[in-house]
This record gives structure tokens, sequence and C-alpha cells, in this order.
DNA sequence: TTGTATGCGTTATCAC
DNA sequence: GTGATAACGCATACAA
């Protein structure tokens, strides 16, 4: 009986420059030499080589590549995120990608999910694999599992919410400024009893827009505590809360919701109580199709492109002059009237 | 006058097994053994190169481990998807990376945005990168590009769109049962007049959906080609295209849009007509605040989390078995009722 | 239980 | 111009 290849034992291996070298007739450091774009090659044996290389569709292993180079770049960069299915962090990434693919890098994902062991471990995998720098949306409050990192020279940019434990420049919104312009815009139509619900007071971003609330309330004579909800961590628990709020007197006339999870339990809830055409309502955070709906939502919104931009551009700027100093950044949000943030108080409640 | 050492001459240099081997007082093996959980190690020298390692901060270099490796894994995916940004794809690309994170995969990730040599560029790159296995979202008619993969044994998964010229798993949508289904669903309402809106005709996605449109509306006499407008890319030619066929008789009592930007466009413009109310409207694609919406939005969903699963599950399965014959998987759309698409036709039209 | 020699595919150095 | 040879950081085979 013949003996049938084992595919396990002799496994199929890609054509290598010395594959080229042979196939070209040529030595293979001149195939390196062409790859390279390197001077002192003819341009015949260039045509050889190019040959050779399409002929055994050779493709240069760039992983062993960059364990040889000088510089140890590996043309990759890491980044870390919340949630990918979540608008805000897909936005993020496609703006990071396309301006790494731009500058001919590569671009490593993972999603924490929130988990501050995921993503040390995250950022250890990306390590191991050299990339040249790294962009973290950080959770919890250390990242000095970034200390190797640092030491090797590899740069961090913390991006939505600062990092803790360790110096790197960051990218984040300005949360409470947004959050006081609300109130504000609410204010100046004559609101005065606005409500907030708020996600963990433990994450920056959710620190911060309380704190813009709190700040523009005290202008007009302060919060009342019964209107303000925190630790809403999903829909349902917004939606709960919004029934909780409006159910008993002094019933606010305005709300601001601080994520789009909260936005969709609150307005459902308003719409349950009938309330959706005579509440004040402001979301932070754009949603796809906030001009449809009816009123048309009201919104703070991020800058997704300006924040990704600045963050990938902060790293590269680093990349190349790893001396200068940290840099922390503060992206403008906007506030955009479409309706639901104009509803004007009811008479009664004057 | 002293010479400072200059960063580019000296490049900080990570820690290598040998270094954490004569920090610990063991041969470089030894702590190979150690970080591989080979045997034969005795617990005592383990710990002391444990200890090395957490002094020296050393991390793994796996990119030259790969590239000694026996079966030359590199513990990687890449993915290519069409534009980040879009919901669709980044809910597909975070179940992705969960799975392969699951299973100790990275995922490298890149964007087309819908050109064909882009795509191609990008497999060149992960290919460089010596990827385990490819997740593409094909583009164009033509993936004979990826034959240096396949020579390899690298497989590759064409996900959303079938991909050409090429032999490989495949996991679509079905999309034209699913506006068979939404036809049926409004002629069952007593609709006969429903227009549809698609776009480019040359995606195969929108091929399959007007196919769909076709088949359930020739069971009730066939559609009027006055209501039916492909090639609309953006949500601006969408708009157009609605005020145009409603703006003239016979006014169709339904409409169908093929994908959210249309959505938005088609939306916008029955609202500007004052027949948001009175036209019934199934979109393709959910969005996040359909229910939200005035009437709330009927729409046929993909089951995003299973059209990435089971792309990943197909990837992973062949990378154990290379040899299984080739799938082309097609995932169920489910009608979602939620009121727009419940409008029934107005008495004058029947 | 531990260490040495060798090789992976590439880039760097230097001789021809 | 071109090609030997060394080196990168690690895994493999095998010796001790």
């Amino acid at each position: 009986m013949p003996t049938v290849p084992d595919p396990q034992v002799t496994p199929l291996r890609a054509p290598t420059i010395k594959d080229v070298a042979e196939r070209a007739g040529v030595g293979f450091k001149t195939v390196s030499r062409v790859l390279n774009d390197e001077p002192n090659v003819r341009p015949e044996t260039r045509d050889k080589v190019l040959d050779a290389v399409a002929a055994l569709g050779y493709r240069r292993n760039s992983i062993a590549s960059s364990i040889r180079r000088r510089d140890q770049r590996t043309s990759s960069i890491g980044l870390i995120v919340d949630d990918l299915a979540n608008p805000f962090f897909g936005s993020l990434t496609r703006v990071v990608q396309e301006y790494a693919q731009a500058r001919d890098h590569l671009v490593l994902i993972g999603s924490s999910d929130g988990s501050p062991e995921r993503e040390s471990e995250l950022v250890g995998e990306f390590g191991a694999r050299r990339v040249d720098g790294l962009i973290i949306v950080p959770n919890g409050d250390d990242q000095s599992y970034l200390e190797p990192e640092r030491a090797r020279g590899v740069p961090v940019v913390f991006v939505d919410r600062p990092g803790a434990r360790i110096e790197a420049d960051s990218v984040v919104s300005e949360n409470a400024d947004g959050v006081a312009a609300a109130v504000r815009h609410l204010a100046a139509a004559g609101h005065t009893r606005i409500a907030y619900l708020g996600d963990y007071e433990t994450i920056y971003t959710f620190t911060e827009r309380l704190r813009g609330f709190r700040t523009a309330m005290a202008e007009i004579g302060g919060a009342d505590p019964r209107h303000i909800r925190t630790g809403l961590h999903t829909s349902a628990a917004a939606h709960e809360a919004v029934l909780d709020i409006f159910g008993a007197a002094p019933r606010p006339t305005a709300l601001i919701a601080s994520n789009n999870r909260i936005t969709v339990g609150a307005v459902h809830a308003l719409q349950h109580l009938g309330l959706r055409d005579r509440t004040a309502f402001i979301a932070f955070d754009d949603v796809e199709l906030a001009d449809l709906l009816r009123p048309a939502l009201t919104v703070i919104a991020q800058d997704t492109t300006a924040i990704g931009t600045e963050a990938a551009r902060s790293l590269f700027e680093r990349l190349r002059d790893p001396a200068a100093p940290y840099r922390g950044a503060r992206v403008p949000v906007r506030l955009v009237p479409r309706s639901s943030g104009e509803i004007t108080p009811p008479e009664s409640s004057l």
C-alpha cells in the first residue's frame, strides 16, 4: 500500500526569498534588495526577480522581517475599545483604522467589555505581537500594567477616558461642558425642574457628565436630589427610573439622558406615560435616526471623527517624537437642537 | 562635553528570554520551558524564572516564536469589512472578535470601503503577517488575488456576499426571502401597489433583494416598473426617488427600502409629503431606535450575531479540518412587525 | 532536570 | 552590482 503524505506532517510552506532567488537565478540578498527598493540592482536583474515573485505567489513574511529589523517596528498598532457593537466605538475604530491604514499600519482590535482584567490581558497579547503603539479606552483606575510597554518605549494614547497610574497622552470629550450646555439650553426656555439619568458613577465619563449637570443646575437654584438617578446601566433600569421620577410630585418638566442606552429606556417610559410631547428631552450621544423621531431628538453629539483622528494623530506623532511633553486633548461636544429639547414647560409649572 | 546617548542609535530593547535566564541564573531553554508550560522543570527553578520575568517586565515575543514554530501558526485572523462605522459591520466585527478572543486568537481589522483594490491590498498585508485565516466581505467579482493564500492553506470565509473565482466557505443572509416576506406581509394587508427602493444592482445583496421583490410581486400580478428605483446609494438619492414616485399617479400605498441609508431618505421624504402615517413602510436592516419612531418601524432584521458566529465558526472549523467540503451557509432574516408595515391601504385605493 | 547546537525567514554588514 | 555570512528571538532536537 502506497504511503499517502499526511498534510499535517508536511505542511504547505509559503515560498521564501530563497525560493524566489533560486527561481530567478540570483542570490537571496538581491531579492531582498528588490523587495525593499534598495539601490544597486540592475533593472534587468530586478525584472527577473519580480517575475519569480509573481510566478511563485510570494508574499513577504513581515513577521520575520520585523524581528531582524533595526527599529524593531512591526507597522501595527493595537486598539482596545469597550464594545465594538456600540456605534460610538464602531465609528471611533473606523477613524483610527483609516488613519493607520493611510500610514501603512495595521490595526489589531480587542474589546474589553468594561473589564480591567481583559483589558490588561489584551495589552499582553498586543505586547507579545510587538505592536508599535496602543490606543486604549481604559477601564478601572489602574493602567500600571502598561509598565513593560512604557519601558520598551511603546507609546499609549488613552481615549474617551484618561488612564490612571501611568503617564500618557489622552483624548476625551468635554463631557461636563456638554451636559452643562444642555441644562442652560433648557433653563433658557424656562425649565427649572430638570431630571438627570446617569450610568455608573465609577466611569469617568459619567462622573464628568454628572458634574456638568450639577454645576449648571447650581446656577438656577440647584438640582432636586429626587430628580437625579445614577447607576442606570440598562435601558430597563432607565425605564424604571423615569416611571419613578415622573410618578411623583413635583414632576420634572425636562429630562437629560446621559447615554444612548438610557435614552432608549427613557423615551419608551415617557411614551408610556403619554408625556413624550410635553417633556423636554435632551440625550447625550447622537443616534442614527434621531431626526426621524417625533419630536426629533435634541442631542449632545460627540465628535467621534475628531476624537478618533486626534487619538491616532497623537500616537503617530509620539512615534516620531517620543520626547514631546504629554498632552491631554479635550474635544468639544455639540448641542444639536432638533425639537425634543425645545419643548417649553407647561404654564401650570411656572 | 559628555556624549548624550542618542535614543535612535541605542533603541530601547525589550528583554528576551536570555535576559530572563541570566537574571534567574538558568539556561535560556529552561525559561522557554517555563513559559510554554513544558514538563521537567523543578518548581523551585520555575519560581526563580517567574520572578525574573516579573522583575524585568518580560513579554514573550510571539512574532519571533511563530516564525520558528512547526505549524507556523500566528494565532491571528484577518477581517475585512466594508465600513466599520456601519452598525451592521460593527456588530459583525464584534461577534467575530469575541469568538476569536475566546480561542486565543487576535483579530487584524481592515475596511475596504467597497474598493476591490483596497480589499486585495489588505489581504496582501494580512498575508504578510501570516494570519491563520481570513474573513472577508468581498467587493467586485474577482477574489482570485487570494490564490497565494489558498496555496499556503490559509482558509477564507466570505461573509454577507459570496466571493468569486475562488473556492471558499461563505455565509450570507436570506436576502431574497426577506424582501419576499415583506411583500407578502403587505399583500396580506391588501396592498398591491408596492414601491421598492434599491441600492446599486452590482452588489450581490441588492441583486438578491430585488429578486425577492420581483418574485413575490409576481404572485400578486407583478410590480409596476414606475415603482421600482435602483442605484440609490445615498439617503438624498432615496429622498428624491420617493418624491418622484409619490408625486405621480398611480401612487403606491406601500414602500420597501432595501437598506438603512435608503430608509433615512425615504422616511424623511414621506414625512415631507405628509404621507408617513398613511403609507405602509418596511425597511431592510434593523436600526437602533426603530421602535421609538411613530409609527414604529417594521423591519426585515438580519441576524448579525448568527452571521458573525457562523463565519467565525466556519473559519475555525476549517482550521481544524482543511479537507472538509466547502459550505455556503444561509442565515434566515426575520420580519419584525412594529407598526409602519401594518398600515392598511386607504379605501379609495381598493 | 537542564543545557547546547541548529534553524526559521528576514535584514545588516562587509567583502568581492 | 552582487553575494556570502552573521544576527534577530525563539522553538526544536538531542545531548548531558
